[in-house]
DNA sequence: CGAATCATACCAACTGGTCGGTTAATTGCA
DNA sequence: TGCAATTAACCGACCAGTTGGTATGATTCG
């Protein structure tokens, strides 16, 4: 067996690098990255500042290799959820309903105070990252808009919406909606909102591209 | 006369004190509240760390009073544009639709990087702030969210909507859709990203409460 | 062995905050 | 009104603690 149980203290690279990732993570969604020192994530990662700049040459490389991995399964996330609605249903506006409901689900599941967005966190610090990490943000906005943006042109075509809309800045909502979503949740500690916020957008587009009131 | 005109150098503590507001406000918005050291704010304020600390007793203290003004203009902003909507037409849906759109002009007369929102930028280092600072944040949301609300009903009387809504959540989108539109915003460097995800608000609402199709 | 992985001890730079002192405005009183 | 006395506004050198980062040595594993 490759796989190794999370036994205390063993020598595992790739287990040691996750753990600084992990804490790091934490402690900027609650501190930002400024003041997230590396004592503090060396500290909650149970590893020693040696271990830690073994792994990252600097703290810069870990806010890069932070958000990139953060965007990786960010995406890799949203794809999964787009082929289960594919195979769901052949029709792009229910595929675009079914992929609602099921970040829907993703949000009632969720427990313990909501942590907010990596993105959200360092674009408000925005100063404080180089060029390359703050391009990451950019791309992955551009990604979700993309993606959403396809889907609807889809959606449009089978289901000639009720008024003319904008379809980029449509895409766009599926992103800024929990993006909003999350600042509100993160300050009435309410996390029933995520979901209600995005039954809003599905009702939305219900209205704009259903002949009759609801469908679900 | 005892106003005072703007010359570079007069003693006039409330003037040095809302630089001192104006500067830490410019700084954290782009660098986030921890890393806005005492001596940036002091040096793009043009004072000393002498005269900050006359004024302030401790940073904690600056970001008090900073959230303060900042929730009390955003809530004279909300107060003169309602009553401005009011006058300008009796029915409480229209009113709604032509507060959307002052705060539309709003958005689309700005210039220069868009700086985003002190609310989202505290919420995302919410772990260097005291709980009474982290109040003046849920008591604005709430505010927000209150307001919006009553006009929401009022517009459900005069107006019953096509499908059976959420209307607590519906009021908190007028919060959450600018705050998410302001990160995209930050983080694309497109303006006009705000005006267009409002007019989405707009076009909803439209489809929610009025008969057919489109008024404006 | 020898390279990769981690620990310990340490440093120079910077942080928020203090403090003694200076300068300008205001007040009290003749 | 004239002006000394008092107070408020402001200055900038300084302090103790913290920061990101380094140097070097110990341990593990192939």
């Amino acid at each position: 067996m490759s796989e190794r149980a999370s036994s205390p203290r063993v020598r595992d690279p790739e287990k040691t690098r996750a753990a600084i990732l992990d804490a790091s993570l934490d402690l900027i969604l609650d501190h930002g990255y400024g003041a997230t020192t590396v004592d503090a994530v060396v500290q909650r990662a149970g590893i020693t500042k040696g271990a830690f700049f073994h792994h990252f040459g600097s703290k810069a490389e870990l806010a890069r290799a932070l958000v990139e991995r953060y965007a990786e399964m960010d995406r890799a996330h949203l794809e999964a959820h787009l082929v289960r609605a594919r195979k769901l249903s052949p029709d792009p506006l229910q595929q675009i309903f079914i992929l609602l409901g099921l970040y829907e689900e993703d949000f009632e599941a969720m427990d313990g105070p909501f942590p907010g967005c990596l993105f959200a966190s360092y674009i408000y610090e925005n100063k404080l990252f180089d060029e390359g990490t703050i391009a990451v943000l950019r791309e992955s906005t551009l990604m979700w808009r993309a993606v959403m943006r396809e889907m609807l042109e889809k959606a449009i075509a089978a289901h000639p919406p009720r008024v003319p809309v904008d379809v980029e800045s449509l895409a766009d909502l599926f992103y800024a909606i929990p993006e909003g979503s999350f600042v509100m949740t993160k300050t009435l500690g309410d996390r029933t909102l995520l979901a209600r916020h995005a039954r809003h957008l599905r009702t939305y587009l219900e209205l704009l591209f259903l002949d009759r009131g609801q469908t679900t």
